[in-house]
RNA sequence: GGAGGGGUGGCAGAGUGGACGAAUGCGCUGGUCUUGAAAACCAGAGUCGGGGCUUCCUCGACCGUGGGUUCGAAUCCCACCCCCUCCGCCA
């Protein structure tokens, strides 16, 4: 959602950023500008009549006040009523026409967002090929189970790699504490507001479960209930930035996605995740993208996982995000990079549709906040590069260290 | 699942069919007092959207949402959404 005033002053800047995205949005903002014109026209009219009828209204109350007769000015404003309806009626249909167009938009990217895809740095020994996962765990990942009992792309995690699990997120969760992100443990089901919110909806529903009976959908991501976490308030900016580290299982259709990764459980319909969030002000969100790279980064490297960062193209970035560093891990049994986190700077575009704003330290008014997010920790796929990258030639797998006090198996014996 | 209560400004919380958005408290801003701060006292301040001769003026909208009644609705009626309390059930 854009700020219409500052567009339609000098809308090229936005057309332009828009173009860059190579899904037509620009056309879309040539359609929301000529709607603005429209209403623009509409209102003024509507606003006068108000304020006629009001001033007409006021008077005959103090005509009756008096004893006076006022059915005359009675029969002059209620004829006059006809007509406002039908104007009002037209600004609103203009109005809601406006409202749809301006919630197609996606948001502008940042200059800095790559033409395409880009890889800033590469971290870490890569290179390695060896088992896949799913040789080298066995049946401590039960897909048959899996899909017996809920479908194809459901799996059973068992022994070791459940307590992998638990520590990953303890561990990762004390890191994120130590950057300032509040623990949060979000509802997984929310309403269609929060998507909308996120801007997850209107365009993506094939890819989210709903919950017909009770009008709810299953989150694929706590970004959803994390930015709604502060809807509808107006904050202060002294209390920015507000930041949680989100701990909650994802839930994606991957409609669409058939055929591929369908080895394993590198892409499947549940899985676990850590997410940070931040509410920044306007001057901090820049940084702050830096910033959750950086942990994101902090973890990848303690984890002793090989990477590289890439710089997300701008026609692969989402409808919310401006700008996206995604970190892709360095998996063995793919011979290949594969995405394991992702962080986005959303400016405020999620603070405009969930109506986010802060009063700021300097000067009046209020300012729409600006959020970001970024996977601390996807578990799974965490799993399958610790697990690839761990391989000893015996077909064990050595751990980090870093997860052995918080309850991880230092090795996990070969697959029978 | 059963019964009831309620949705009002940053927050808490009054409210009458007409005093032009709304008591009071807290919080906020400025001032007085003070060496400074606190307290006290005084004053100010809602949000959004139009328009303008754009540090200001003016108009409109906004008391959950949408309809209705009325010359006029936070206030009356209808529908919907949401929240809360009690009982039942329950991890």
């Amino acid at each position: 959602m854009l700020d219409l005033k500052a567009i339609r002053e000098d809308p090229a800047p936005a057309r332009e950023a828009l173009a860059r995205r190579g899904d037509g949005s620009e056309a879309v903002l040539d359609r929301v500008l000529a709607l603005d014109v429209r209403r623009r026209a509409l209102l003024p009219e509507v606003e006068e009549l108000r304020s006629t009828r009001k001033a007409a209204s006021r008077q005959i109350g103090e005509q009756q006040g008096r004893g006076d007769d006022a059915s005359e000015a009675i029969a002059e404003v209620r004829r006059s009523g006809e007509r406002m309806k039908e104007l009002e009626a037209e600004l609103r249909r203009v109005e809601e026409e406006l409202d749809r167009a301006v919630a197609e938009l996606p948001n502008p990217p940042d200059p800095g967002a790559a033409p395409q895809d880009t890889v800033l740095r590469e971290v870490g020994r890569s290179g390695a090929t060896g088992r896949d996962h799913l040789e080298l765990l066995g049946d401590l990942v039960d897909l048959e189970a899996g899909a017996r009992v809920a479908g194809s792309r459901f799996a059973y995690l068992k022994g070791p790699l459940v307590l992998l699990e638990l520590a990953l997120v303890r561990w990762a969760m004390e890191v994120a504490g130590g950057h300032g992100f509040e623990p949060v443990i979000p509802p997984v089901l929310v309403r269609e507001e929060a998507l909308y919110g996120t801007g997850f909806l209107p365009d993506t529903e094939q890819q989210i479960y709903r919950v017909a009976d009770d009008d709810l959908y299953l989150s694929g991501t706590s970004e959803v209930a994390l930015a709604s976490l502060h809807a509808g308030q107006l904050l202060d900016e002294p209390d920015l930035p507000l930041r949680y580290a989100g701990f909650s299982p994802c839930f994606r259709r991957e409609a669409g996605a058939a055929g591929r990764d369908t080895r394993g459980i590198f892409r499947v319909h549940q899985f676990d995740k850590l997410e940070l969030f931040s509410f920044v002000s306007v001057s901090e969100a820049v940084a702050e993208h830096e910033r959750i790279l950086a942990i994101e980064e902090e973890l990848m490297q303690a984890l002793g996982l090989p990477y590289r960062v890439v710089n997300i193209a701008v026609d692969d970035l989402g409808k919310s995000a401006a700008k996206k560093y995604d970190i892709e891990a360095w998996l063995p049994g793919q011979g290949a990079y594969r995405e394991l986190t992702s962080c986005s700077n959303t400016t405020d575009y999620q603070a405009r549709r969930l109506d986010i704003r802060y009063r700021p330290a300097e000067g009046k008014g209020t300012v729409h906040a600006h959020t970001l997010n970024g996977t601390a920790v996807a578990v799974g796929r965490t799993i399958i590069a610790l697990v690839e990258n761990g391989q000893q030639e015996d077909g064990s797998i050595v751990l980090p260290e870093v997860l052995g006090q918080w309850g991880a198996p230092a090795r996990i014996e070969a697959a029978s």
